[in-house]
DNA sequence: CCTGTAAAATGTAATGATTACAAAAATATA
DNA sequence: TATATTTTTGTAATCATTACATTTTACAGG
C-alpha cells in the first residue's frame, strides 16, 4: 500500500484513498476489469464511490501511463502497465487472457513518424467454452 | 461489378444493389471508413440508403467473412478481408495505416482451444501530424 | 403480366457506455 | 480557522449501435 502510494506519487498523481483503491484492485485482479466490474467490487467497502470518479480516475491513470486501455467491441478493459504481452479474447464468453509474447517490433513505415505501443490481440474460442459443447 | 456478384453468392450473401454497392465502397476505399463515411459517400448515388442498412449489411458481411471489423475505441472501422496485415493508428489525427506484417502465430497456451484471428494494432503519432507542429 | 411470399431496406425509438457539467465534500495551504 | 484547490459525486447529455415494426423490392408460379 506504501508501495501504491510512491508509484502514484512517481507518476505526479495524487495519492487519495480512491485512487489507491481502483489501482490495488486492477494490481490484484489481472483479468482485466470493466468499469462495472470495478465499480461492483469496491462499492462493497467504498459505499459513496461512483462511477464517474471509476472513469475519471482510469482516464487519469492512462493518461499517466499506469494503466492501458484495451478496446474491444463492446466495453473498455483496463489493465495495468507491466512487460508487454499480447491476449487472446474468447468470443464466447468474453474473457480476456493474458498471452506471455511480445508484440512485434513495427517495420519502417513511410507515413509513420514514432510509435508508441503494439497491441496484439488474438480471437477464438477458449478451452472452457470448447468443452461445453 | 460481375465480381462482386459471384463474390457475395460465394459466400451465400444474396447480392442486392446496396449490397454490392457497400462491397464495392470497401473494395476500392481501404482506409478503413466507419459506417458514417460509407453512408456520406453512397448517399450521393443512393439517395434513400439508411444507416441501418449499412449496419446490417456490415454485419452480415462480418458474419460471412468478407469484412473485418476493427475495434478502436470511438466508432468501429470496417476492413475488407484480405492477406493478414497490421495497421498503426495515429491517435492525433486518428488515421488507420496498414502495415505489411502478418501478425504472429499464437503460441500453445493452456487455456485456449483454438485461434481464429489476429489483431495487431500500432498507436503512436503519423508523420503527417508529426511534422505539422 | 398478375399475385403472393420472402427477403431487403427503411425510419424511428430504445439501449447503454461514456462524458460533460455543476455542486458537494475533502484536503491542503496560509 | 479561513480560504483556495483538488477530488468526488449525481445527474443530465451525448452518440454509436441495435431493436423493431413497417414499407419496399425481388422473385417464383400460374
Ligand atoms: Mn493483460
Ligand atoms: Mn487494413
Ligand atoms: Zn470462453
Ligand atoms: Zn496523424
Amino acid at each position: 500500500m506504501e508501495r501504491i502510494q510512491t508509484l502514484l506519487r512517481n507518476h505526479d498523481i495524487r495519492p487519495s484513498y480512491t485512487r489507491m483503491a481502483i489501482y490495488r484492485y486492477l494490481d490484484e485482479h489481472r483479468e482485466h476489469p470493466t468499469v462495472e466490474a470495478i465499480y461492483d467490487a469496491l462499492s462493497a467497502t467504498l459505499p459513496t464511490l461512483s462511477k464517474t470518479t471509476i472513469y475519471n480516475t482510469l482516464n487519469l491513470f492512462v493518461r499517466h501511463h499506469l494503466v492501458k486501455e484495451i478496446d474491444l467491441q463492446d466495453h473498455k478493459r483496463y489493465d495495468i502497465v507491466r512487460t508487454p504481452h499480447a491476449h487472446f479474447k474468447c468470443d464466447v464468453c468474453d474473457t480476456l487472457y493474458d498471452i506471455d509474447i511480445t508484440p512485434p517490433i513495427a517495420p519502417k513505415h513511410a507515413d509513420i513518424s514514432d510509435v508508441r505501443d503494439a497491441q496484439l490481440v488474438y480471437h477464438g474460442t477458449c478451452k472452457r467454452c470448447r468443452q461445453a459443447v
